[in-house]
DNA sequence: TCCCTTCTATTCAACTTTGACTAGGGTACT
DNA sequence: AGTACCCTAGTCAAAGTTGAATAGAAGGGA
């Protein structure tokens, strides 16, 4: 499962009603251009798809007030918010490796209650071990590990930065036990929206050497 | 980019001749099934496609020796060799921070030569740095850290693993400089496919609990 | 003998992703 | 008053990915 569903349902969400343009240009305030595959073409095919299947309503607009084709503007349905909650809490506790939907979900972590979101990460972290474990068992072979030759350096890689993810989710777990960022039903959420017109700092204008991800 | 021409054209070109099944066996055998998207569908479709662009050649076999439909044996072009060395150098040095490429990369690294393989991994370890320069500059905001709230836990995420992937990087650097592994030109290669009948210890039996990457 | 499962080998439709393209309107220089 | 360029907003064809389906042969038990 990619990342952009869950990336553009909460986006639209934190809008209430948003077009593409908007929710594009959202995901590139957040720099998810840099880490996840959040591509026009994608985000328009998102957003039609997840209309399609009932997740959004989408409103037909006159020609924009500024410029360019007519605008459809979406706004998250009932079924929608299940299944973004759904989406956010799977992609915190999937150990799925692919780390632009951790990234998608760490953005969206402070729509869920702060016991919630810590007991999430924890399941990370056990489902990290238990895959550790299993992989580790299963792929040690009888002859040592040299048998493998280079071949066991994949498994390296793999293992050491699983171990890694591990780490880190554990050092997360510490900070919001300790307080940090404002949490769902904590008071005035952060707002990570850009207001009509407001400038977006981190717009991909030079195109910012080294952008290959 | 994905790792599955990488892969696809690596084991072919191991083979000799090869057809689906055998490359789809080979994966398996390396583990590709578990770190990256190896599966059935795309491996035919890559072998289909790569035929069509000339990196292979298509021998039209006549039913299977064993049971099963008729079978398409392959084999690397030249144009297809050129290619198979163009993606390698190019997954090892992109910092493209998709592990799976990274792995299918480290897999055929010994088909370089060993001071090649060194300078390519170098390479690699700059262009993180760069990476990372780059984007801790960019993505500063004025205002301090904390204006960036819980969003800043992404930034923190990636800029932590691509310094953990530099790392890494760097000790297999140095554990190829210290002798390790068997690379182009240093006589009999390390063989990674399985021989005709040859039993695959680590064949998908039993699907292996937890393995949903 | 018949049926059930497993292995070999591949195909297919549905869905997603990519990168390039379209097109109207404003802005700034010549 | 032309034209070159950028911004807004979105479409499209081609390519890639997924998961399920297909189909023949072989093995094994009731």
């Amino acid at each position: 499962m990619s990342a952009i569903r869950l990336l553009v349902l909460g986006a639209v969400r934190q809008h209430g009603r948003a077009h593409g343009y908007q929710v594009r240009n959202d995901l590139e305030y957040w720099g998810a251009h840099e880490w996840s595959n959040a591509k026009p073409g994608s985000i328009y095919h998102a957003l039609k798809q997840m209309a399609k299947q009932g997740l959004l309503h989408a409103h037909e607009i006159a020609p924009s007030t500024a410029g360019g084709p007519p605008r459809t503007e979406y706004e998250v349905t009932q079924k929608g918010t299940e299944a973004y909650f759904a989406l956010l809490r799977e992609s915190l506790t999937a150990h799925d490796q692919k780390m632009d939907v951790l990234s998608a979900a760490i953005g969206f972590i402070v729509d869920l209650p702060r016991a919630e979101a810590v007991e999430l990460l924890r399941m990370r972290v056990r489902g990290i071990e238990e895959w550790r474990a299993s992989v580790t068992e299963y792929y040690t072979p009888k002859e040592g590990p040299e048998s493998l030759g280079h071949i066991g350096e994949i498994m390296n890689l793999w293992v050491s930065s699983a171990d890694y993810g591990a780490e880190w989710t554990r050092d997360l777990i510490r900070r919001i036990e300790g307080g940090a960022y404002t949490f769902a039903g904590e008071g005035e959420p952060f707002v990570g929206v850009l207001a009509e017109g407001e400038e977006n700092p981190y717009a991909t204008g030079e195109p910012h050497k080294g952008d290959t991800l």
